[in-house]
DNA sequence: AAGTAGCACTCGAAGTGATAGAGTGCTAAT
DNA sequence: ATTAGCACTCTATCACTTCGAGTGCTACTT
C-alpha cells in the first residue's frame, strides 16, 4: 500500500524536523533533513512533504525564505506518537539518587533536591510540590507544656511526618486539661485524614452542649492552629539560571513572564494540583496551556505516590523547544524515586 | 572662602548627576544638570566642574560624546556623604508591617515576607536570612515516643523557637531510658547556647566511663540529630522579576550572573554572615564587592537583632544604579520590624 | 506516478553610507 | 569666575544594497 508508505515517511520527516529544531534552535531546511535521514531522499522531495506537513498545521515557516519550525500541534504529534521512550543512563540515574538522598531526612530538603535534580539533568527548570498532607492520616497528637501559658502541639501522621505549632493561650492554663484534650483527640481522630478532621469536629460541635461544648471548642482550636492545619504546601523551583541560557530567553522581555510565573507560584500550584489527581506523565505544550504567560513554554508534570496514594507532583518547565524524550524520562524516574524515598522516610 | 564654595558646588553637582542617572538610566549631560539645579549655572560651568569630577574618578563618560555616569567611587561618595537620609512614607511602613505580619506565626513565612516586602517597596531583589540559631539558648528538650522504635525529639529555645527531629533507633528502645536522657539534658544544658552544647557534651564524654559513658553517648546522639543541630539556615530571595525589569538586565547575559548568585546562594550566605557580625547598614557598591559575578550590582545589608543579639541579616540586591536612599531606609526599617516581630514571637 | 534537478524568486540578516543630534572641550568675551 | 559660541566627536538611526539560505514551481527522468 502506498498510503502506508507516504504516511510513515511524513512521520519520519516530522520527527526529524522536531529533533533537529530541538537540537539547534534554528529553523530547519529541506537540505538538512535530506542529509539527516539516510533514506536518500532529495531536498526537493522533502520539500513536497513539508508542504503537506505545513497544510496539516504541524510545522510552519517563521518567514517565507526560512526553514520550518514545529508548531504546538507538531510537538504534540511528536510527543504522542513519534517519540520513542528513552531511558536515562546509569550515570544520570545515580546522580538523581544522590541529589535526592544527600539531603538527609528532611522532607523539604528532599523535595528541593528533587527539583534541583530535574533541572540538572534536563537543563530546564525543575519544580516540585511538597506532599499534600491533607491526604495523610492522623496518627497522634501530643501537647507539651513550655511555660505557664504556652504549649507546643505536635502532630504525627501515619506516614511519619511531624508538624508542630505553638499554642499561646495568653492566660494561665491547666496542663491537665490540655492533656485530656489530647487524649480525646487521639481517641477520636485515629485513622482520619487530616483534610476531614476539621469538618468532622465541626459537625460534632453542633450536637454538643455546655461543658463538653467548651471542651470540644478547645480541641478544635488546637487542631486548627495554622501550622498544623494549613499544610503550607511549598513549591520548590530550581534551575532558572541554566534554563535561561536557552536562546529563546535572550531578550529578557520573554523571560520575565516565565520568571514571574515561577516566582509567584500560584498559577503553577493550581496546575500541579490538578495534574496530581491523575496518574502518570502529562505534557502541556505551548498554547495548550491555560496559563497565558507561558504560552511559549512547555510543562511536563507527574504525580508521585506514597503507599499507593498520589500526594504530590513534580514538573519540568522550559521553552516549547525542549528535549521531550529526556525530560519525560527524567520526570518519570524522579516520580518513582521520590515515592520510594518518602515511603522509606515514613 | 572660595574653596568651600567650589567644594560644595562640586558636591551638589555630583549629587545631581547621581540622582538623575538613578532616575533615568541615561548618561546625564551638562544641560540636564543646569536645569535640575536651580542655581542658575550654565551648562558650560557645569561642564568645567564635570571635568574635575571626572579627574577625581567620581564620574565617567561611556564614550566621548555622551553624558556622564557615576563610577563606583562616585556612588560611594554619594552614599557616604551626600545622601540625606529619607524616611519611608506611612503607606510604605504599613505595607511592610502587613507583609511581614500576615504570614502568621511561622518563622519561615515571616522571613520570606520580609524579603518580599523589601522587594515590593524598593523594586530590587529582597533577601533575608533566617535567624542563626546557634546563638539562641537551649531551654528544654522533650522526647516523645511515636512507636516501638521511633521517637520524636522536640527542642525549645529560649526565644520560643521550636525544632524537632525524628529519632529512628532501628531497634526496640525503652521509653523510660530516653526519658532519663531527656531529664539529664534538661538539667545540664539549661541556658547554654546551641552552638556550645556539642562541644560541652563532647568534653564531658572524655571524663566519663562505663555505663554512664553509654548513657552520655546516647544523649549526644540525640542532640546531634541533623534537624536539631544543623540549624539549616535558609536564604529567602524574592522580587527577581521586578528587578529584572531594569534596563541594565535587558540582555540576559548580564542578568544570568546575578540570577545564578541568587539561586546558588552560597556566596550570598557568606557575605551575609560576615555583615551580620557588625551593627547597622552596610553598603557594597559594584566592584567593591568580593563576589566577582555581581560587580555591576550593589548590595545593601543590615543585621537584625532579637533581645539585643544580632542573629540574622537581610539585604537588598540590585543594579549599581539603585535608589540608595529609599533602599537604605527600607532595609533599616525592616531590620527593626523584623527584630520586634521575632521578639514578640519568642 | 513518484522522484529529482534546476531555476527564479522571496525575504531576512548583515553590511554600508549618510544624517541628525546630543554632548563635549576650548576660546574669547563679559 | 562665568558664560556664550563654536567646532568637533561620536552614536543612533535610517535607507539602501548585497548575500545567501531556503522555498515553490516546472520540466525532466525513471
Amino acid at each position: 500500500m502506498k498510503q502506508v508508505d507516504i504516511e510513515s515517511r511524513r512521520r519520519g520527516i516530522l520527527a526529524a524536523i522536531v529533533e533537529s529544531y530541538i537540537g539547534t534552535a534554528t529553523p530547519v531546511g529541506s537540505r538538512v533533513i535530506s542529509q539527516r535521514l539516510r533514506g536518500g531522499l532529495s531536498p526537493a522531495t522533502i520539500r513536497n512533504v513539508m508542504v503537506d506537513l505545513e497544510e496539516m498545521g504541524l510545522i510552519m515557516q517563521p518567514h517565507t525564505s526560512a526553514g520550518r519550525v514545529p508548531t504546538d500541534k507538531g510537538y504534540r504529534t511528536y510527543v504522542d506518537s513519534l517519540l520513542e521512550p528513552i531511558r536515562l543512563t546509569k550515570d544520570e540515574e545515580s546522580l538523581i539518587l544522590k541529589l535526592v538522598d544527600q539531603s538527609g531526612q528532611d522532607l523539604d530538603s528532599i523535595i528541593q533536591g528533587a527539583s534541583r535534580a530535574i533541572s540538572v539533568i534536563t537543563n530546564v527548570a525543575g519544580v516540585a510540590l511538597t506532599p499534600r498532607l491533607k491526604k495523610s492520616v492522623f496518627e497522634h497528637i501530643e501537647i507539651i507544656p513550655i511555660d505557664s501559658s504556652r504549649f507546643l502541639a505536635v502532630l504525627v501522621t501515619s506516614s511519619g511526618l511531624v508538624k508542630n505549632a505553638m499554642l499561646d493561650s495568653g492566660e494561665e492554663m491547666a496542663g491537665s486539661e490540655l492533656a485530656r484534650v489530647a487524649e480525646f483527640l487521639n481517641q477520636e481522630l485515629n485513622g482520619m485524614s487530616l483534610g476531614d478532621i476539621k469538618h468532622y469536629l465541626a459537625r460534632r460541635l453542633l450536637q454538643e452542649r455546655d461543658s463538653f461544648y467548651a471542651f470540644l471548642k478547645k480541641a478544635i482550636d488546637i487542631v486548627s492552629l495554622p501550622n498544623l492545619s494549613r499544610m503550607e504546601d511549598h513549591l520548590y523551583c530550581e534551575g532558572l539560571t541554566c534554563m535561561m541560557a536557552n536562546p529563546e530567553f535572550k531578550d529578557m522581555s520573554k523571560a520575565r513572564l516565565l520568571l514571574r510565573l515561577l516566582e509567584e507560584k500560584k498559577d503553577l500550584f493550581n496546575l500541579l494540583y490538578e495534574d496530581m489527581e491523575s496518574e502518570g506523565i502529562k505534557v502541556h505544550i505551548g498554547r495548550e496551556n491555560a496559563i497565558k504567560d507561558i504560552q511559549d513554554c512547555s510543562l511536563i508534570t507527574c504525580n508521585y505516590k506514597v503507599n499507593g496514594v498520589s500526594i504530590g507532583a513534580i514538573a519540568a518547565v522550559g521553552p516549547t523547544r525542549m528535549e521531550y524524550g529526556k525530560v519525560m524520562a527524567t520526570v518519570r524516574y524522579m516520580s518513582e524515586v521520590l515515592g520510594k524515598v518518602l515511603e522509606r522516610l515514613g
